[in-house]
RNA sequence: CGGGGUGUGGCGAAGUUUGGUAUCGCGCUUGGUUCGGUACCAAGAGGCCUCGGGUUCGAACCCCGACACUCCGACCA
């Protein structure tokens, strides 16, 4: 039996401490390196590979549905930056400013963009004339910089990636189901590419998106039963066009107001994949955004024939579309086999001069490290089989901590016993809507609202888990990342 | 931004209490033997002890300050 106990060394155990583990594996998974700025990360090839990967999945969701891409440039002027009251209310205490150009002082100091709204404003009004122009629907793939005081790799950095789409509707309604469309792609990216079950549902207004008028957001939740949100769409009614004076001329001729949305998502995903997948011996990814598919890890690579046989099989997997790559380094089996299943790699293949012999090789899932002896002829069929299969899996596995960690709660003194028994997760409770009784949950209980469960219209009996008056909304509460 | 912890070759640490010019393991380089769960032997390379001040004949060690990482809160993708 192998050393179990050296295998997991290198990475601290999940219950030990999780937070350590968290950055143990970005680390030594090679994803991230840190830079002398703080908050600043270098992606390494690895985790951007990850990177690229979404990117190019969602950038083709967007484009079925219909965006485009741009870019906006990154500085903002303060002026226009103040345009909507209470965007700049929100952003302006994390915004990092740029004072000179060269040894020129600015006129006027320029915003690093922390998000694009007031960019694409101005934008928009410098181009919209006639309800013939519209829709609008763009999509930028960037970075912006947001001067958080605490950071954490990919799920709090200064500087971030992300995409953000922004959208410009001649009706309320169009705007209102561009919203939901985008929400529903990001849970259907999250659950069908990174199996990641996701709720969707609508923030509170303390907690929406400064100068929205709804935002929608979908959480997932962590290994360590704290909440994570994934992505974000908003509305914003007509009130940045307001703010900005876009307007256009309707049929009758006459001026109109747009009706504006914007979405996002984030490096984050990251971070999410790996506190939703990962394990004690590292990295479990998604196969969808897995850089490598299958490694192919050859035994005795010396002996006449492995390393031929090895890339042979390489090949006919890449033919397929498989992402895969054979390992000829000089290190033995067994730390290639650590290696790779740290890096989450989804499927290992072992081959040697006895399978060779048989015509056949091994094939082992990271997940459960199942191991199948597969006839050669039969490779493709089998990691394409394998590279489904873990998915579900993952996704099932991913579902059912969510359920064990999920409970419906009718009293603040209820949440508070049940987390302390079961530990964190997400607590399903009614609420008033009453902005009081929501700090009031989190001063007492400590966790915060999440999101409002949209698929439920509290019946008459339902009352507020703090005040006790009729309910208005199922709200799903967490401790939030 | 408040409260803790840490900072010593690429990584992980010992040394700091009781100042005297740096030690160990892993990794790295070269050569050889190995190879089905992180192999082994031999010979090498690599450090202004985070940075800046101070005390001292002398500082990794004592004092002051800065910065970074990290954890726990408050705020946030």
């Amino acid at each position: 039996m192998a050393d179990m106990n050296k295998m997991v060394n290198e990475i601290t155990s999940m219950d030990e401490d999780f937070a350590k583990w968290y950055t143990d594996i970005c680390k030594k998974a090679q994803l991230i390196e840190y830079t002398s700025v703080k908050g600043c990360m270098v992606i390494r090839p690895y985790g951007y590979a990850i990177w690229e990967n979404i990117q190019r999945i969602l950038d083709g969701m967007f484009k079925e549905t219909g965006h485009e891409n741009v870019c906006m440039p990154m500085f903002i002027p303060e002026s226009l930056l103040q345009k909507e009251k209470d965007h700049v209310e929100g952003f302006a205490p994390e915004v990092a400013w740029v004072t000179y150009g060269g040894s020129e002082k600015l006129e006027e100091r320029l915003c690093v963009r922390p998000t694009s709204e007031t960019l694409f404003c101005e934008h928009f009004k410098n181009i919209l004339q006639s309800y013939r122009d519209l829709p609008f629907k763009y999509n930028q793939w960037v970075s912006v910089v947001r001067w958080e005081k605490t950071t954490r790799p990919f799920l709090r950095s200064r500087e971030f990636l992300w995409q953000e789409g922004h959208t410009l509707h001649a009706t309320r309604e169009e705007a209102v189901e561009e919203t939901l469309q985008m929400l529903d792609v990001y849970a259907r990216f999250c659950s069908e590419c990174l199996a990641i079950p996701v709720v969707k549902g609508r923030k509170t207004e303390s907690d929406k998106f400064a100068g929205a008028e709804a935002t929608y957001a979908i959480e997932a939740l962590m290994h360590d039963g704290k909440a994570l949100q994934a992505g974000t769409s908003h509305f914003f009614g007509d009130g940045f066009c307001r703010a900005f004076d876009i307007q256009f001329s309707d049929k009758d001729n006459k001026r109109q107001f747009p009706f504006q949305t914007s979405w996002g998502m984030t490096t984050r995903l990251i971070g999410a994949i790996i506190m939703t997948h990962g394990d004690d011996n590292g990295l479990v990814l998604p196969p969808a955004v897995a850089p490598i598919q299958a490694v192919i890890v050859p035994v005795q690579q010396k002996k006449e024939g492995v390393l031929d046989k090895a890339f042979e099989l390489c090949d006919t997997l890449k033919k397929a579309g498989i992402r895969a790559k054979v390992d000829d380094t000089d290190n033995s089996p067994g730390w290639k086999f650590a290696e790779y299943e740290m890096k989450g790699v989804p499927v290992r293949i072992e081959i040697g001069p006895r399978d060779i012999q048989n015509n056949s090789c091994v094939v082992v899932t990271r997940l459960n490290r199942e191991k199948n002896f597969v006839a050669i002829s039969d490779i493709v069929e089998t990691v394409e089989q394998k590279l489904a299969e873990v998915r579900d899996q993952m996704y099932q596995k991913a579902l059912e901590n969510r359920e064990n960690h999920t409970y419906n709660c009718s009293s603040l003194e209820e949440i508070v016993s049940t987390l302390e028994e079961k530990g964190d997760g997400f607590v399903k409770a009614y609420w008033c809507g009453d902005e009081a009784c929501e700090d009031a949950v989190k001063e007492k209980t400590g966790v915060g609202s999440r999101c409002i469960d949209g698929n439920v219209t509290p019946t008459d009996d339902k009352v507020c888990v703090c005040c006790g008056k009729k309910a208005e909304h199922l709200v799903y509460w967490g401790k939030a990342y």
